[in-house]
DNA sequence: CCGCTGGATCGATAGCCTTCGATCCATGTC
DNA sequence: GACATGGATCGAAGGCTATCGATCCAGCGG
């Protein structure tokens, strides 16, 4: 928003103790923070956490019909975890016949590695 | 919750190709992955990710009160993303006199850094 | 063409999560 | 003791999320 505007310190400081003396700045800008919360988030649940997992694991395409009995929740509860991925970017789909395989797009997890790295 | 139980197989295989050869399992189990999710929910916002970030780089331990004002929110929103992340085990917080003085605990990253390497 | 199947979508519900202003508390100054 | 300050907590508002059953849609088999 707008700026503090203090002009004159508001206190003198009241321990001889100043609270803080180096200025510590942001870092990470705005953006990339946002791109990479973005797939913390798209992680921030156990059972797309297991998902990557699984997928990661068979660096191959994996079937959705193989995905569902693993996880204790309905097909369309899974679907929307697989769509969340999907947006986020982490693993993409590619429909062969009447099934759907997923697969996973390690570009989006490196950005992330590299942060924590 | 109870097993598919499921005596016969539903259907004739539609197409020659089984719709999935190999049968594929969970691998961290539901222990991990629900404790590795709650890291990753904990960064799984922007605020929240730039401001480890900052504790990260300042190996020390950083003043509140520097922190305040690099984001866009008030105190109160930013002390409850602090909670969030206090809570999730990421960083700890020491009171010296009047300010809080909030570090990281590189603990849990590496746990999360470990599953994505 | 009819019926079945795998999977995505819809609509509803209930529980979180972010954000804020107001308030409270502990510490320190005068 | 009276007052200011840094920071945590409270309560409310609004938006997002997970979950489900029901439904829809596209392929395939017969």
């Amino acid at each position: 928003m707008s700026a503090p505007l203090q002009l004159e310190p508001k206190v003198k400081r009241p321990v001889g103790e100043p609270c803080c003396e180096p200025v510590v700045y942001p870092e990470v800008d705005r953006q990339r923070a946002s791109r990479l919360a973005e797939v913390a988030k798209a992680l921030g649940d156990p059972i797309r956490l297991q998902l990557v997992d699984v997928l990661r694991q068979h660096a191959g395409k994996v079937c959705v019909c193989e995905l569902v009995p693993l996880f204790d929740v309905s097909q369309p509860t899974l679907s929307h975890h697989l769509k969340r991925l999907r947006d986020a970017g982490l693993v993409d789909s590619e429909k062969r016949g009447l099934w759907a395989y997923y697969y996973v797009l390690p570009e989006r997890l490196d950005d992330l590695t590299a942060w924590l790295g």
